[in-house]
DNA sequence: CTATGTTAATCAGGGAATTTGAA
DNA sequence: CTTCAAATTCCCTGATTAACATA
């Protein structure tokens, strides 16, 4: 931790604005902020002003502290109201941000009461964006806030209980459905064996087969059997009882043949001491090179870009270009964006100026100018049709085209790595078409271009021998380099960014990064509360570079920021914490922060949360004028500045390590504190709460599902019908017994206000709706069957009187709206029975209502990020032994694969 | 800047869950 | 009313590749 360094002023200082902050801070401005600067208030490096014991420096006038204060800010969020009921844009605020903001604030733990705000005029506050609508959703909510709902978790668990347990049954009462599933999941499996035998045949007329993999191959089958047993018990033992017996055979099956071939050669390499430390990757590497993306088909005769009016033959890579377009017309993202139009058609342009324009039926060029004018519907229409036509082939086909493409991928399926068969990820290159750069993306809509051998580099070993590039082709380099982990690689031409071919995350070497990423996250334990004593410490730091990178360092840590480096002209503009610019961060007294900005992949951050008041003091001075709108919040920090800091504290510590580490050690917690006695969804359920818990911290988002709007509204229909079903039912209780009226109180009969006469008569209408057209359908059905019969069909006049029950319904609904009586209905109707229906009817109500809580709360809200990347897979290991869960509740079969050191590592008591 | 890994959302396809229909 | 199967909707997975972090 050279002080010394840290204060030299940063050549990257945002001088060319003239906005420079100085170096150190002085006095004045701590209590004074409000007070102007000098713009130029910088002080020479390396002259190190002391300005006193740093108490001195908190006794700004907020800082008289006392632990009044403290309680007193504690309290009002514990109860996550204060705030929320001062906060003027709760509405606007995403349904899930709540949940946050209640639940960090917590986290951020005030240390001085403040009252700041007559120390400063307010910066202005901003309100939420409204234009995040789209984003935000219609947010249904009630006025319950989510902190209550979490409070109400285990209300909820029992409630879905009753749904859950259901679902069981009926699992558990249809074997022959598990059967199927057990059949597929085998079936599935199957083909790991198949695609390799396949390949072999293939090696015929392939020549490039390698030797590889029939090596590999043929020991595995002559092997397999001496493992068997071995798998066996090992199933076994981790699935006892539980499982139905017919799938927990099947299952045994299948991880017996996966294990036969996978653990033949299985290196346990978490088990491997020396394994891993140098920074040579490899010693042998031989694998099969890269697949090329299919040639250009043209287009048939027939199918014509049409412009303006005029259909016109193109050069076929010009006609390529314009079928990349062509293609993506139902995708209105792309097609909608005016950017991306206008990129997109400057390249086909390009291409026209190259391979000459257009030419009509007679052979004269039609020069192509503008982009409105250009219809590519007939081609859109084309490659439609060309999708229907796959999509309408029959299984069996569909089987035999997905069997003949894998049989031809097979060799480059997989790699030999120190002797060692491996998985290889991306082996296919990237076909060409035009780049969907996420957000405001300035190259969205640019021709991706089509690689070409010539462009792409082969890492290999030594010995092994080079792939063969494509007829007529070369590569552009074969290198033997054993410190890198991929085995070719490319320049893309849009951002000239490098596209490596690496091995699949279930592949050793994957696993091992992926081992060693979440022990440095363990290993971040031991240091964490050195880290932040040491930054709550620098938090008043007189110099200006270390009270910045301690800023910077509390909201990583405490709020999930990614590190946020610098981002070029042309690139989409986002940021993290250390770019971070005036208009991103809102202050709002006492000590409130309002956080809104794009980050990575454009996903909006918007976070109100509570900061320590020194946090906010900082804040307050780092936007302090002259600094607006653009510029940086951290002007004295950089990523790597800050991860050089942060290295001192810890071999290989750098800001994204805190994510993974608050990310599992949140997990552990949740998972730790949890007693759950109940089934196993109910316990699968609360794992993914808190699983929904980490994504929210990491604000891993989804784009909401297009028909999510329409299906809340479905079920809320249907909760809306049921509780009028229970009003009508509490008015069969009168129709029995006249007298229950007064006994239960009027309140109790009446209808629920929301359910208003408009509403009523909607629904009813709706209901009568619904029975004519079950009874029409069922009529043409009957008819259509007379006719198959040879029998005559009957009469619409049959129809007419049938329909008649509906309007029947109908009139009795009305009417029963219209009088508020409502006859008893059911053989025998008593009080009892009635009593019996509601309770069912509430029942099915409440658990209607959770679920669509459930739903409206994870409309946008991404589970599986967290699950790959920032959750220690241990920690779910550990739950489903310890809850005897089975693990396929929690990881898919990939994810298995890929995290199968972990779950062959830990036993029970491993602690994250 | 270059190079290499890691993290992330999106999309299409398919399997699972639910509803509907018929016996 | 139950059961079973077909139809439909819903949701998860896996593949893809962009976008980040870091040295």
């Amino acid at each position: 931790m050279s002080s010394s360094e840290d204060d030299t002023p940063l050549v990257k200082g945002r001088t060319e604005n003239g906005v420079k902050s100085q170096d150190r801070i002085p006095r004045a401005v701590d209590e004074d902020m409000d007070k102007q600067l000098p713009s130029n208030g910088h002080v020479e490096p390396g002259v190190s002003i002391r300005m006193g014991p740093v108490e001195e420096m908190e006794v700004d006038p907020p800082a008289a502290t006392n632990a009044t204060g403290k309680r007193k800010a504690r309290s009002s969020l514990t109860n996550g109201r204060t705030y929320k009921e001062e906060s003027s844009s709760e509405d606007d605020k995403p349904i899930n941000k709540r949940r946050r903001t209640s639940q960090q604030t917590k986290k951020a733990a005030p240390q001085d009461s403040d009252d700041e705000a007559s120390d400063v005029p307010l910066v202005a506050i901003r309100k939420p964006p409204k234009v995040t609508a789209a984003q935000i959703g219609e947010s249904s909510d009630s006025d319950t806030p989510l902190t209550e709902k979490l409070v109400k978790d285990k209300e909820k668990i029992e409630k879905a209980a009753a749904k859950e347990a259901k679902s069981i049954r009926s699992k558990e009462k249809a074997p022959p459905k598990r059967k199927q599933k057990v059949e597929s999941e085998s079936e599935d499996d199957v083909p790991l064996v198949a695609k390799k035998k396949p390949a072999p045949k293939r090696a015929s007329n392939g020549v490039k087969k390698p030797k590889v993999e029939s090596d590999s191959d043929v020991p595995l089958a002559k092997k397999a059997p001496a493992k068997k047993a071995n798998a066996k018990g090992k199933a076994q033992a981790a699935t006892p009882a539980k499982k139905g017996k017919a799938k927990a055979k099947a299952e045994q099956k299948t991880e017996e043949d996966n294990e036969a071939q996978e653990e033949e050669e299985e290196y346990r390499w978490w088990e491997d001491p020396g394994q891993g430390d140098g920074s040579k990757k490899w010693s042998t590497l031989e694998h099969s090179g890269v697949v090329f993306p299919p040639e250009y088909e043209p287009l048939p005769k027939n199918v014509k870009l049409i412009y303006d009016g005029v259909p016109v033959t193109l050069h076929k890579d010009a006609e390529e270009v314009a079928t990349f377009y062509g293609s993506m017309l139902n995708s209105t993202v792309n097609v909608e964006n005016p950017t991306f139009n206008k990129n997109f058609f400057e390249d086909f342009v390009a291409i026209l100026d190259k391979t000459g324009h257009g030419k009509d039926k007679d052979g004269k060029t039609v020069k192509i100018k503008k982009f409105e004018k250009c219809d590519f519907k007939p081609i859109f229409e084309y490659f439609d049709a060309e999708r229907a036509k796959k999509k309408a082939l029959s299984a069996a086909e569909k089987k035999a085209l997905k069997a003949e493409k894998e049989a031809d991928e097979a060799p480059y399926m997989y790699c030999m790595w120190d002797g060692r068969k491996q998985k290889v990820g991306n082996f296919r290159v990237e076909p060409p078409g035009l780049f969907r750069g996420r957000g405001e993306h300035p190259k969205t809509g640019r021709v991706k271009k089509r690689v070409v051998p010539e462009q792409i580099t082969i890492n290999i070993g030594k010995e092994a021998k080079v792939p063969e590039p494509p007829a007529g082709h070369n590569w552009k380099e074969i290198k033997h380099d054993q410190t890198g982990t991929w085995l070719a690689m490319w320049q893309e031409n849009i951002n000239g960014a490098y596209k490596y071919v690496m091995l699949a995350a279930n592949s050793d070497i994957k696993g091992q990064s992926d081992y060693k990423k979440f022990e440095k996250a363990r290993e971040l334990k031991k240091h964490i509360d050195t880290i932040r004593k040491d930054y709550r410490r620098d938090l008043k730091s007189e110099k200006m570079a270390d009270r910045q990178r301690a800023t910077a360092i509390y909201l990583i840590d405490q709020f999930a920021l990614r590190a946020g480096n610098e981002k070029g002209e042309d690139e989409a503009d986002t940021v993290g914490c250390c770019s971070l610019k005036y208009e991103h961060v809102t202050l709002k007294p006492p000590h409130f922060v309002i956080f809104d900005f794009l980050g990575k992949d454009s996903i909006r951050f918007y976070d109100e949360v509570q900061v320590d008041p020194q946090v906010f003091k900082n804040l307050k001075i780092f936007k302090k004028a002259p600094k607006t709108t653009g510029d940086d919040i951290f002007d004295r920090l950089t990523t790597s500045a800050l991860n050089k800091h942060l290295n001192n504290y810890m071999a290989g510590l750098t800001a994204k390590v805190f994510r993974t580490y608050n990310a599992s050690w949140t997990m552990a917690r949740l998972l730790r504190e949890m007693k759950v006695t109940g089934s196993i969804p109910e316990k699968v359920k609360e794992y993914n709460d808190a699983n929904r818990q980490v994504a929210i911290l990491c604000n891993h988002k989804r784009t909401v599902a297009a028909g999510h709007a329409g299906s809340i509204e479905k079920m809320q229909e249907k909760i809306n019908g049921l509780v009028y079903q229970v009003w009508r039912t509490k008015q069969m209780m009168i129709d029995i017994d006249p007298k229950i009226k007064k006994k239960r109180g009027a309140d109790f009969f009446a209808r629920p206000e929301e359910l208003d006469n408009e509403w009523v008569l909607q629904h009813i209408d709706a209901l009568v709706e619904e029975q004519r057209q079950k009874i029409t359908k069922k009529f043409e059905k009957e008819n259509e069957k007379l006719k198959a019969d040879g029998e005559k069909e009957m009469k619409p006049k049959e129809l007419d009187e049938r329909l008649k029950v509906a309007e029947d319904l109908g009139k009795k609904m009305r009417k029963e709206h219209k009088t508020g009586k409502v006859e008893a209905e059911g053989k025998g109707p008593t009080v009892e029975k009635m009593e019996a229906n509601i309770e069912k009817l509430n029942q099915r109500i409440e658990t209607m209502k959770v679920q669509m809580e459930d739903k409206e709360g994870n409309k946008e809200v991404a589970l599986g990020t967290s699950k790959i990347n920032y959750i220690d897979p241990r920690l779910t290991v550990v739950f489903s032994k310890k809850f005897n869960v089975p693990i396929e509740r929690f990881f898919s079969k990939t994810l298995r694969e890929k995290f199968d050191w972990a779950i062959k590592s830990v036993d029970q008591d491993w602690e994250f």
